[in-house]
DNA sequence: CCCTTTAGTTGACGCCGTCAACCAACGGGG
DNA sequence: CCCCGTTGGTTGACGGCGTCAACTAAAGGG
């Protein structure tokens, strides 16, 4: 009635940009739909025709991060070197979460209710991951036995990339007493660290190429001790 | 009335008994003082007598995590070797975030409505921290121009750490394709990587002690360009 | 022309957090 | 002994929320 007719899916859009919004300004946790609704002027059930429910709209917002996320690091500078590709791609990710935290928060941040509920997003969730793994099969070789050692490494950056970030945008930063140089530095001393492990791994991945259980080496000081980590234990 | 008078702060306890089972049975999200007074056989409003807000309650029971954190990590088997102990610590570390999975995601998972508001739960987060600085100094000396050198390592560590957690939590490692040897040594591979890491980064800093701005070396393979990243850029 | 589908409406229900007012027990001071 | 403030509990109300249900106008093809 108020709105025309003009698009039939107008408001479908909408939704998730004046979802976004709301996130912006109030924070995911007060993400409503009757906000957004009141925010197009429109009834509130109306975004219910769209979609089943908050959360649907949420993971489709979420979603969509995923995705522009993806072609952010797609879009890095390229490199011939794997490892500088490596390294260009650890700086894109790190230029994202530093220019995008919303979206970023949002991403790794939000709290799933279920994520099996949104099977499109965690596939957008993959496709980023996937991002990281080619990086890494262009370095160890895409055969069959490197596969797992290949998602081993991924995991490895993926978790110091996504841990700095997550220490850098909780305001824990600012609670821990670090020194303006230290919050400088960091992405950079992360990135070294991260290309020192790399590359002790690959002068021992050299050395044995098979192995099928990725067995680390690289206890100089004090030999590591075999343990595991269960929840049971 | 109904209750007995018996300890005037018994509700206020158990209020925050209530409260974690609440969020381990239905997830943080979805706590509510309504429900959490309704399980003590009390009024809603009751516990607003001991706690100002629903997000009071959530920080001290976050704030208690906390507590239980770090008394977990210094519980950890001691060695007189720094990196035996830092190594240990790791492991205590990816131990406590497997056995107490809802505590940890609530400490490093939840959204902070505003941390600013709730001191005693940032100053319990800090003192987390504190555990693996001390460590690290252990490691590098005490200095005063050690001590970025220090928060510079602990802060990759703590990353590390934090994000393999937040990955393996993540439903996303069961979406991500990982295959079981890859989410059974995955822990382990991660430390042997910091282990690689803090060698390499050792034997720099014996050579330049005084590294005020710790430049890293190690790019055998690729120079590292010197980027930032910068929000603004 | 009718009938189904689509995209929107209003209304209701039961949660929630929170404010306000009330009330019982306690405990120390006159 | 009474009196009164404090503490810890009560009920009631308000508005916001997600969601279900029922209704309606427009579109569009048989």
């Amino acid at each position: 009635m108020t709105r025309k007719t003009a698009e039939p899916v107008e408001l479908k859009e909408a939704c998730v940009r004046a979802a976004r919004e709301v996130i912006a300004e109030h924070g995911v946790e007060h993400l409503s739909l009757r906000d957004v609704a009141r925010r197009l002027g429109v009834s509130h059930q109306a975004p219910y025709k769209h979609y089943p429910s908050r959360d649907h709209l949420l993971a489709e917002v979420i979603r969509r991060c995923f995705e522009s996320f993806t072609r952010f690091l797609e879009a890095r500078e390229r490199f011939d070197d794997p490892g500088a590709d490596l390294e260009s791609m650890g700086y894109q990710y790190l230029s994202f979460a530093a220019k995008h935290p919303l979206e970023y928060r949002l991403m790794f941040g939000t709290p799933w209710s279920e994520a099996a509920q949104h099977p499109s997003l965690v596939a957008e969730g993959r496709h980023s991951f996937d991002t990281l793994r080619n990086v890494l099969r262009r370095m160890h070789g895409d055969s069959a036995e490197m596969r797992d050692a290949v998602d081993l490494d991924a995991l490895f950056i993926w978790s110091s990339m996504h841990g700095l970030t997550g220490v850098m945008h909780h305001n824990l930063t600012c609670d821990l007493d670090l020194s303006p140089q230290v919050r400088r530095g960091s992405a950079q001393h992360v990135m070294s660290m991260i290309s020192n492990a790399m590359a002790a791994r690959l002068q021992t991945a050299a050395v044995t190429p098979p192995a099928a259980s990725p067995r680390p080496k690289a206890q100089k000081a004090a030999p590591m001790r075999k343990r595991t980590v269960r929840a049971d234990g």
